[in-house]
Formats: structure tokens, sequence, C-alpha cells
DNA sequence: AAGGTTCCGGCACGC
DNA sequence: CCGGAACCTT
């Protein structure tokens, strides 16, 4: 795995514009005005309109317009980056605004190490004094500036929702909830959204059960469990990823004079990827522009608003279900009255086909504001599709295809990415990959810092850097293995809470926990000596790389691992390797940095963080060897391009996903998905989709993306228009469609599946005389058969089952069917043999 | 009472 | 197929 830090921003260097900057005189301060050196500088005139150079008329004007609030709606491809970079190279070339003034927030860290590193190029080593980082850093920026106010240890914990979800284990388990009933994963959702619409647990407790005279039981609990989560978590000095956005806008809310602080300090503040805004960052953002009326500072001297300027395109919003809303886009001239909007369309990415495509599919979204993205670079090549008999086959075709292209038309299997709706289907892309051997990186998935291992040493050097953080101090409390188990971890929790301590500080009182025999009270001190020892080396200067160095080591961690026998260890051991490499890099990126600084920055890589760049020194090397394939999902590929893409499992089910096919706004949003992966394309763009899927070991049938409906037949050239199945179907063959749906000799799948032979299919499938069974042509929404919780029904397949539930209704209805020994599948009725009895 | 083992349930999308 | 929890074993 490339380094987990290579593409984020350095400290006010980025390293490629460090080695193109040879003599940048000494290091300045973060935060110190720089002036362009004015003599070697062309006057201020000429660089200014230099910045106009090679505009469009909107993009020119998006750059100029001062004042009052701006709006960029700008399409996908549209020169986005290009028109806030030399919007804020020309407001600090026009002297308009210095750097330290200016925040840009952007979407991940990789576009805001681009973005600062786009901006020096233009106006020099002054940018680096901007702030430019995603919502996330600059409240962790903020709120471990101003800590103290809140009570709170600089070195606060961040909890990722794994984290999290194990504190709300611990609450529900406090509470005697039944975890059935109540999921960590169910709450740790509930919890976060309600945080996104900065809703408090006092607030909750208090509307929640008011709100509806029949108290519901559900929220009642919820009410409970998020208060205590809260004291928790206070309790731990650690925040949620949900909290760094609320308690930012609290501080802001709460303490004037902090508030004034920063908006003193940002004075035109940039807010990209708008539409994928929620609710808090976008009171965030209100709050530390200063639009909300107030014009006098505390001193009475004038404080305007800061200039604000936000660019989006509410046709690719894809994060609904982590609170963004789209309202924040659409309304933005009714939140700000004097707001200008202007509206990018030109696009200079794709060809005129993936154009075409993509605005006939984005075009059958409901309420939409119209926009229609063009280029005057020329059709291009048509785009191809491929319907695959499963997913080794449609794998197959994407590998030869890329081979192909690179005989043919000299694309690098760098030029080249691969997208899919969720992280699983890129196993079998992976698998066949290797086989060709094609070079592919797989970006996302397990992340790397959510490995087991990784897990553990981070929980390490945070339960170092915070000693009440509980959660991960009793992470690895029995890691490795030191005879404390559930019992002695019972006992030291239970005394710490009849004292109201932490259960670090617990740790330290133990001879006084009753309950404990002595060979755990000598468990419990040597780790208590073991977590004192690694705090002094932290606290007595050493870098991070150094204190994980000393965590593996004194810990056994590591010498356990290698004992191992089992190859997984080994592979673990590179990982920590790889974790201390990147705890070395980051020591030498940041000299000053502490073990607090170095979590910050891993609790903040974000899988697009990890996308291989082609800039810079890396870009020789990229040429060298040729680059890799990139494959991710949709999600992970917004903001991205390349030159060859592939979008595949288009299938209903798969793409849009199952989870949304019922609901209009969510369907919605998967179609915005599907916009947002043709976009993404350059020259060529691939559709596909495989006729079968397996997921946990059971072969599916889907059916044809409804999504494909919406491409112009003329701009496809499908390579292969039907499944195996299809043409079977077609030739008419009466029986057996459910039966062939394994058939397809699945090319490279092991299929030693227990229960995948067509033999005992064809034995157990009953002849329910209705040949069109299992067609993957749908039948009438009239013919799909109605059924309730209950119902004893017979598949082709699967035998006899009975309904346990039912998803959505007509045509779209999904049942879930319990078929005894042989599971319980989620079946679309309309595809399904299935027959009521 | 700790440690190993089976078994259940899960695959959206992420900072 | 994989990981975490109930379960069983020592």
């Amino acid at each position: 795995m490339d380094t987990l830090f290579s593409d984020l921003p350095l400290p006010g260097l980025s390293p490629s514009a460090a080695a193109r900057l040879p003599a940048a005189g000494p290091p300045r301060e973060r935060g110190s005005v720089v002036e362009p050196a004015g003599d070697r500088e062309p006057p201020a005139e000429e660089r200014t309109t230099a910045l106009l150079d090679g505009l469009n008329t909107e993009q020119r004007e998006a750059v100029l317009h001062e004042g009052s609030p701006l709006l960029i709606v700008a399409g996908a491809g549209s020169g986005k980056t290009r028109v806030l970079t030399h919007r804020i190279a020309h407001q600090l070339a026009a002297h308009r605004v210095r750097p330290p003034e200016v925040l840009a927030i952007t979407f991940t860290n990789k576009a805001a190490a681009e973005m600062r590193e786009r901006v020096e190029a233009l106006v020099g080593p002054a940018a680096r004094a901007m702030w430019v980082s995603t919502f996330h850093s600059a409240c962790v920026r903020i709120l471990r500036r101003e800590a103290s106010t809140l009570g709170l240890r600089s070195s606060f914990s961040i909890y990722d929702s794994a984290d999290s979800q194990r504190l709300l284990t611990l609450v529900a388990r406090e509470l005697n909830l039944d975890p059935k009933k109540y999921p960590a994963k169910a709450l740790s959702s509930k919890i976060s959204n309600l945080k996104d619409e900065l809703v408090d647990a006092e607030t909750y407790a208090s509307t929640s059960g008011a709100a509806s005279g029949a108290a519901n039981e559900f929220d009642e609990t919820l009410a409970a469990v998020y208060t205590r989560y809260q004291a928790r978590l206070r309790q731990a000095h650690a925040l949620d990823f949900d909290d760094l956005i609320m308690t930012t806008v609290n501080l802001l809310q709460a303490f004037p004079a902090v508030a004034e602080h920063y908006r003193r300090r940002f004075r035109q503040i940039l807010v990209d990827e708008y539409q994928d805004t929620n609710h808090a960052q976008y009171v965030l953002v209100r709050e530390l522009a200063g639009w909300h009326g107030e014009e006098q500072g505390s001193d009475g001297r004038a404080l305007p608003p800061a200039e604000l300027t936000v660019v989006g395109d509410a046709d690719q919003s894809i994060y609904a279900f982590r609170g963004a809303t789209i309202r924040n886009i659409l309304e933005f001239e009714a939140d700000y009255p004097q707001a200008r909007t202007i509206l990018l369309e030109q696009n200079y990415r794709s060809t005129q086909t993936i154009l075409s495509a993509a605005n006939a599919m984005i075009s059958r979204n409901p309420d939409r504001r119209p926009k229609r993205l063009w280029t005057d670079s020329g059709a291009g090549p048509q785009i191809v599709g491929f319907v695959a008999d499963n997913e080794h086959e449609e794998a197959r075709f994407v590998a030869e295809e890329i081979d192909r292209l690179g005989d043919s038309d000299g694309v690098r299997p760098g030029d080249v990415a691969v997208f899919y709706r969720t992280n699983a289907q890129s196993r079998a892309l992976e698998e066949v990959l290797i086989r060709v051997g094609l070079p592919y990186k797989v970006v996302g998935g397990t992340r790397f810092y959510e490995r087991r291992e990784v897990k553990d040493a981070v929980a390490y050097l945070r339960a170092i850097a915070n000693p009440d953080d509980d959660v991960n101090l009793r992470r690895v409390l029995n890691v490795p293995k030191r005879g404390l188990g559930d019992r002695s971890e019972a006992m030291v929790a239970g005394f710490a809470e009849r004292e109201r301590i932490s259960f670090g500080a617990a740790l330290d009182r133990a001879d006084e926990a009753p309950g404990l025999g002595s060979r755990a009270l000598t468990g419990l001190r040597a780790f208590g000596e073991l977590m004192s020892g690694l705090r002094e080396l932290a606290d007595s200067g050493a870098g991070p790389a150094e204190v994980l160095g000393a965590v593996l080591d004194r810990t056994g961690y590591l010498a356990e691992l290698r004992a191992s026998e089992d190859p997984q260890d080994a592979s673990r051991v590179d990982n920590l390797a790889e974790l201390h490499a990147v705890a070395t890099e980051f020591e030498q990126a940041e000299p000053e940095g502490d073990l607090a600084d170095f979590l910050e920055r891993v609790s903040l890589v974000a899988d697009s963080d990890q996308i291989p760049t082609e800039d810079g020194a890396e870009e020789a090397q990229a040429r060298a060897d040729q680059g890799v394939v990139t494959l991710m999902t949709l999600h992970t590929a917004k903001g991205l391009e390349f030159p060859v893409v592939f979008v595949t499992g288009w299938e209903d089910g798969t793409f849009p996903h199952m989870r949304s096919l019922a609901d209009p706004d969510q369907l919605a949003e998967e179609r915005r998905l599907a916009y947002v992966g043709l976009t993404r394309a350059r020259q060529r763009l691939y559709i596909s989709r495989a006729a079968v899927r397996t997921a946990w070991g059971v072969p599916n049938e889907f059916p044809a993306s409804r999504f494909l409906d919406d491409v112009p037949e003329e701009l496809v050239d499908w390579r292969r228009r039907e499944s195996s199945m299809d043409t079977l179907r077609g030739s008419g063959s009466g029986w057996g469609g459910g039966a062939s749906a394994w058939g397809g000799r699945g090319g490279g799948s092991r299929s030693t599946g227990p229960r995948s032979g067509p033999v005992k299919r064809s034995t157990t499938a009953p002849a329910t005389g209705g040949a069109t069974f299992g067609s993957a042509t749908p039948r009438p929404a009239g013919e799909v058969p109605s059924l309730e919780v209950g119902d004893k029904v017979t598949h082709d397949a699967y035998g006899v089952g009975t309904v346990v539930a039912v998803e959505g209704g007509g045509a779209n209805a999904v049942a879930k069917i319990d078929f005894g020994a042989d599971g319980t599948k989620r079946l679309l009725l309309r595809y399904s043999p299935v027959t009521k009895l």
C-alpha cells in the first residue's frame, strides 16, 4: 500500500511545491503575512489581468465578482477548481485580501492539497498562509486551539464510527437494552443524524417526548442513550466525527469573543461541493462568515461579513445519507438575499457523447433546475456496453478491454478507472486483474486504519495521548493477551463508575477496587506501568514514530505476531511497519508535530486521500511504470477524472441499490450517482452489467438497471446485448430459467459452493408450469404475486418457503423469504420464480 | 475465569 | 466469505 500521507497537505508546503521553489527563503511562520516580493514580479495590474487568460465569460465573471455572496453552479468538468484557484489568486494579487484571511473548505484533503498547490503556483509561497482544509480538519484545528474554553483536553480523541459504536455498545449494555432491538449501529446512525441537524441530547430529550403525546418508546430510549453517550464522550475527552462540526458551532454561538476572533480572521470564505453540506455545516459557514446580522465588533469596530463563495452542483449531490441537503444550494439565493449566481455549463473534460448520455440520464430526475453540459471538443467514440453472464465474466471483459486499449491506443493502466456501487464488488475485478497481471489499486474498502492491528496500535497511541480515553484504553487492555479478561475489566469499570472517574484513573487505583484477584491485580498494575512508561516517553518529546515503536515493542504486540504461524499475521506485521513508516514520514514533514497532531491526521484520512496522483515528482515515476488501474466506489470517484472509465454493475438491485428502489428520493440520488460516474470519463466510457451476481456466497439473478433505459440507444455500442440466459429464454426454452442462473459456468469462479449444483435443483424445483418464471424480462406488474408475511410460496430453485417480510409494493415489491435449509433470501418478486401456494 | 470455537448475521455510500 | 458475539472447553 502506498503511504497514507503521500497526498496530504503538509503544513504549508507540498512536496512538489517545495521542489519547485528551492530558494523560498527562510521558513515562514504559519499565519504570517507575506507580500509577494515586488522587484522580480510584473506590475500588479499585469499579474491580475493574466489571471483571466484562458477563462470563458462566465468563469471570468466568477473570478472577478466582488462583495455579495456568490454561488457558482458548476457542472461536472466545467473548470470549477480553476475558477476557485484563480479567484483566490486574483483577490490576493489585487490585495483585496491577505493569505491568512482566506478560508477554503474542500471536500477532501486531496482536493485541499491540490488547491493550495495551484494557488501557490499562481501567487507564490505566500499562499501557504491560507487555511485550505476539509470541514472536519478546520473544526479540529479550531477546537484544539480553543479546547480550554470548552474544558477539553487539547489532545482530545477523535472517535471514528467504529469507536463510537463500541462506546454505544457499552452505553446500551449499561442501560440494560436489548441489543437486538437497539443495535449499536442503529443508535449510532440516529445520533449521527441528530448531530448533523445540530440537535443536542438535551434538546432531543425535551422535544422528542413532548412532541408526541404518545411518547414513543424508541425515542425515549434513544434520548437516554444519547444523553449518556455524550456524557461518556465528554468524560473520555473524546469527540465523534459529527461532534467536530456541532461542537464548533456551539463554541462559536456560545462564545461571541471566539466567534469574533475567527470572523476577523477569515475575510474570504470559499466552500466547495456545497451541495454536500449538511445543516450543521451550513450553520457553521454562516457563523464563520458572520452572515447573521451583527456587524459590530465588541470594540465597536465595524465587522462586515466575510466575502462568501460557494461552489456546487445539485446534480452531483450524493451524500444525503449522511445528512447532506440539496436545500443548501437550491436556496442559497434565499439564504443570502444579495447573492449572485453564475452558471458554468461548458465542459472541458468529456466528449459530447459522454455528456449527452449524462445529460439524458440526469434529466430524468424530477424537480431539477435545468442545466445542460456541452463541449466544443467533438463527439468522440461511442459508449461501449456489455452484458455478462456473471460478475467474473464482467471482470474479464473489463480486463481484456484495458489490455486491448493498451495495444491499440497506448492507453496505460494509470489512465483507467473502474467504478462500482459497493466495495464488495471489487473482489471479482481484483481476481481477474491479478490473473492477467494488470497492476491495480483499490481505493477505500477495508481501510488501512480500520485493520485490526492498525486500530490496536492507534488505540494505544490515543490512550497514551489521552489517559481518559476509555474506549481505546479498554480496547487494548488485554491486547496482546495478558490475562485481563471480561471480569477484570468489568470490575475496574464498575469501580470507575462508582468513583465517577475515568477507566484510566480507576486503573491507577486498581488496588482499591473490590473483587479483583491477586493475579488480575498484578496484570492490571503491570499494564498501568506499561502505559505510564509510554506516556513518559511521549511527554519527554519523543516523536510519534518513536512512541509507536515503543508501543509495538514493549507491549509484545509485534513479538506475538512475529511468532505466529498464521500467514495473515505476517501481513499484519507489514501493516504495522507501514504505520510506522507513516509516522516517520509525518515526523519529517512536521518536526514540531506531537503525538496528538499525528493522531489528528490519522483520524481524518479519507479514502480519496489515497488515490494515486500523477503530479509532481510522482508523474515521472508513474509514466515509467505505466501507472495502475484504479478501482473505487462511485462515491469515492466524485471530483476525479480519467481518460477511460468503466462503470460496472448496472443492475436493478446493485445499481440502483436494492435499498433505494422503493423510495423516489433515494432513487433520484442513485441517478445522480450514475451521473457523477459517467461524467468522470474524458474519452472512453464503458457500461456493463452481470446477469447473475453472487453475494454472501449465494448467486442471484439481477435484471438490467432501469438507468440503462435513460441512456440514448444511439450513443451505445453494445458488444454483447444480452446474457446467455436471456438468449436461451428468448429461443423459447420453457423450463429452467431459474436453474440456468447457476449454469453460467462461472469462468474462474471456484464453484465449490455446497448448494450450487444444478442437479439438486432440477429435482427440487416443482413444475410450476409458468414458462416465463425466472425470466430477466420482468413480468407485468399485474402478475407480480402479492404476498403477505406468513404466506407459503414455492421457488423454482429453493423450493418451499415462508414469507417473513415484504418491502415496497407493486412492481418493485421485495420479499424476504425463509427457505429453511436454503436460508433466507431477499427476492425482487418481479424477477423471481416465486409462486404463492 | 480465560481462551478457543462455533455460529450468526451482514453488503450501501464516508468524514 | 468474514468478523464479532454467544458458547463451550480447560
